[in-house]
DNA sequence: AGTCAACAAATTTTT
DNA sequence: TTTGTTGACT
């Protein structure tokens, strides 16, 4: 708990958890008793119990509030999750549920392990007696695996992911005979996922939908694809939310039962849901109406993946006479960050309202800091971080936060030069890996006859000599026979369709799949998983690889293999990996973190960092071009979430140049920073000639880049942007900048040349690889390839 | 069948 | 700028 915080503070500190995540572990039989908890009305009435004590008064309306419907708007840093948390455990204590009779559901695996942890430590192992709890997802599978065959499934399902559902979609939509570089898998697939998000099955399809993809001819795809899908026995994300509401909405007696079974019911980040969730826990929930959703609308940031804020707006029409809480009082930020992000939050329309409000102290006000472009914006934040170390601050105390992913790469490059300890949250998780996949899909070949999609996967890798005439001919066997393409490549043998080599590695890899088939059931898993590994060729095909990245992959698949030895069976172990994908990041160190606003969502730190507050980088060109006001009030509330990170301090960067995909283009500060209340901002600026200059910066004429900037081929939005920016405020105070900024290219020395060997302090010992002036790409013995300047290396 | 060069595209991404 | 994908070539 933090100690700066008043008494009771009831956020965790995410980033000081340490702790290893736990494992599942198989459920323990346990009949233990009742926990150890006294109920609110016990025989000892002054006795309150653990789970109320230090919770304010709003929270307490949020916990004893058991019967009907309630919505808590819980601002941001408000003590959301300790609510949450003791509500379930007063449900419990008060004997008014069985913890299998609620339903709690999350949308991160983080949020359903931090409630189970917590609610773990309130009442002791029950929570293993807490099988709904967990994320929409993970709680649809869940449903769905007890009654797939009504939708046309089995239960031992394959979840597929992104990689998967495209690569499928790609093979329809050709086979559709559509140009698939005019009408991409990805477009596809984002049309049929917003479908899904919104309830409606392939039938559901109207002609003015079906026109968005392909003239008219998304509705035959959604179908062709859904029906392929069944054909392998798979299913998507949204399918397990989409079906799961099939069943619900077909089937009384299944319906009926979860409304029996489930006496309440709890949602975290209701805004958060769209609407076939909306409408699955409508469903569930209309019979008893306990349902507590809790929510911010003003922290609504995913509309683009089919949220619907309006979920949350109209709680109070969908369940009549529900009782509205609000937790407003905020035990994370200091005043001055709470009045800049109300004030900023405060220009978008059509919010419920909240008004937050803290007795912590005063605080520093947020500052400003204009810098001439964004490798100086990089400089200036090490410096800052450089300083806060002096005087005892700790890295883990501290992120970076950014609109996208490709403003980390500025801040990556400073920070490996000045040998920054950093971490990168996001980007590609453990399971996402390419190695992870391969190895994955040898798995479900074995234990998903039916899976051809893995089995596609893996046929060529490592290289076989089996390429896409011999796959074709097995496409066409197991279309012809109707069996999935293990079966179809078994009895292709049989016949003379293929010959010589291609022939012969075809009958070894079906020989291999059916020996690691028979193992199954007499060794561990894991076990198989490496011997698979092995008599693949996988390793070996590793091994060969000489790159920089190999070594690591190996260690990968060391990895996954030890992972899966905690699962008792094979299919829990996949269930996991398609469900709870998560990366187990290092905390231990002590790093600075850099990381999207998106990904910073929920955490918390002493001092944040926004990099790139301007006009087409935050908000984001594509905001502005598109979506009109209500992306634009979506990236405000982006901007919102990132301010309210901050416990301590806060400290917003922008850079009158940037170069953005090798363009350098001159910009303007974001109109967000104009909208800060004036009273909590401080404003300095790096360039030279204080505040009149550079806002001459922005003038066309005065744009040194300006002949740069203009003509290459950035969307006519950035002129736009150019043309409207509303740097309406004469923000505070301005500070004189001490130190001139504007970079100069530095002389590149002359005695490391290409093929070089260095040392570097950080990354030890490399081969010069490239030389751009005075970067080096270094391909480094143990880090891989890097690029760092020249000053931080010495010949060796 | 596999390799290399030319070429386009490029937010955010809880599951 | 980088990244990934495709199409021609060996």
């Amino acid at each position: 708990m933090s100690a700066r915080s008043k008494p009771p503070c009831p956020t965790p500190r995410p980033d000081a958890r340490t702790e290893r995540r736990r494992r599942e572990r198989p459920p323990l039989p346990s009949r233990a008793p009742f926990p150890n908890c006294s109920p609110v009305t016990s025989t000892l009435p002054s006795a309150e119990p653990a789970y109320l004590q230090g919770l304010n008064e709003p929270q307490r309306q949020a916990v004893l509030t058991t019967e009907g419907p309630v919505l808590v708007l819980a601002g941001a840093g408000t003590g959301k999750t300790a609510a949450l948390t003791a509500r379930l455990a007063h449900l419990v204590a008060t004997r008014r549920a069985w913890p299998s009779e609620i339903l709690a559901v999350t949308f991160t695996n983080k949020a359903a392990r931090e409630m189970k942890e917590r609610i773990g430590r309130l009442l002791g192992d029950m929570v293993e007696g807490m099988p709904w709890l967990g994320t929409f997802h993970a709680i649809a599978a869940k449903m769905l695996r007890r009654h797939a065959e009504l939708v046309g499934l089995e239960s031992n399902f394959t979840i597929l992911d992104t990689d998967d559902q495209l690569r499928l979609l790609k093979q329809l939509i050709i086979a559709a005979g559509i140009d698939e570089k005019r009408w991409t898998a990805r477009q596809l697939a984002g049309i049929i996922d917003r479908w899904k998000n919104r309830g409606l099955p392939p039938a559901d399809i109207d002609a003015g939908e079906s026109e968005t993809f392909a003239d008219g001819r998304g509705q035959e795809l959604y179908r062709a694809y859904q029906d392929r899908l069944r054909a392998v026995n798979a299913c998507d994300f949204g399918d397990l939310l989409l079906h799961t509401l099939t069943i619900l909405k077909t089937h009384r007696d299944v319906l009926a039962l979860y409304q029996q079974r489930f006496k309440y019911v709890l949602v975290d980040e209701y805004q958060d849901t769209n609407s076939s969730q909306y409408l699955w826990l409508r469903l569930i929930a209309q019979e008893r109406k306990n349902i507590c959703c809790v929510g911010d609308d003003d922290q609504s940031i995913y509309s683009w993946r089919g949220a619907e804020v309006a979920n949350i707006l109209r709680f109070e029409k969908d369940f009549p006479g529900a009782a509205v809480i609000r937790l407003e009082q905020n035990y994370r930020s200091t005043p001055h960050i709470l009045a800049a992000a109300s004030g900023l939050i405060a220009n978008n329309g059509g919010r419920l309202g909240k008004t937050l409000w803290t007795d912590v102290a005063e605080g520093e006000k947020i500052r400003i800091v204009g810098v001439w472009d964004g490798p100086e914006e990089a400089r200036r934040i090490g410096d800052e971080i450089e300083a806060i170390q002096r005087r005892g601050g700790r890295l883990e105390d501290v992120a970076i936060l950014v609109r996208a992913q490709f403003q980390t790469r500025e801040l990556e490059d400073r920070f490996i030069a000045i040998g920054l300890p950093y971490r990168i949250v996001g980007g590609f998780r453990f399971y996402e890996r390419a190695e992870i996949r391969d190895a994955l899909a040898y798995l479900r070949v074995i234990a998903q006859p039916a899976d051809d999609l893995a089995f596609e996967r893996i046929v060529n890798v490592p290289k076989r000599g089996l390429g896409d005439k011999a796959v074709a001919k097995l496409h066409m066997l197991a279309r012809a026979q109707g069996i999935p393409l293990t079966l179809a490549a078994a009895r292709i043998l049989d016949t003379d369709e293929l010959t010589g080599a291609a022939r012969r590695s075809l009958g070894n890899l079906v020989g291999d799949i059916a020996r690691w088939r028979d193992r199954l059931s007499a060794l561990p898993h894991a076990e198989l998983a490496r011997q698979m590994l092995d008599e693949s060729g996988y390793t070996a095909m590793l091994q060969a690889d000489r790159s920089a990245e190999s070594a690591g992959r190996l260690e990968n698949l060391a990895e996954l293999a030890r992972a899966m030895e905690e699962y008792e069976t094979l299919p829990a172990f996949l269930e996991h990996v398609s469900l709870v994908m998560d990366n187990d990041a290092d905390r231990e160190s002590s790093k600075v973190t850099i990381m999207t606003i998106h990904a910073a969502k929920g955490l918390e730190f002493d001092t944040v960092f926004l990099a790139g507050w301007e006009e087409g980088v935050f908000p984001s060109q594509r905001a502005l071009d598109e979506g009109g006001t209500a992306s634009l009030e979506e990236e405000r509330r982006l901007a919102y979430v990132a301010i309210t990170r901050a416990r301590r301090q806060c400290i917003i960067f922008h850079a009158a140049n940037r170069r953005i995909y090798g363009q350098w283009t001159s910009s303007i500060p974001s109109r967000f920073v104009g909208e800060l209340p004036p009273a909590n901002i401080e404003s300095e600026t790096t360039m030279s000639g204080g505040e009149s200059l550079w806002r001459a910066q922005w003038s066309e004429q005065g744009d040194p880049f300006g002949d740069i900037a203009r003509g290459t081929g950035r969307g006519p939005g950035w002129q736009r942007a150019a043309v409207a920016g509303n740097m309406r405020s004469q923000p505070g105070r301005v500070v004189e900048s001490r130190a001139s900024a504007v970079s100069f290219a530095a002389k590149p020395r002359s005695d490391v040349s290409i093929g070089a060997r260095v040392f570097h302090s950080k990354f030890g010992y490399g081969a010069v690889a490239e030389i751009d002036g005075n970067k080096l790409e270094i391909d480094f013995e143990h880090a891989g390839r890097k690029r760092v300047l020249d000053s931080f290396v010495t010949p060796a």
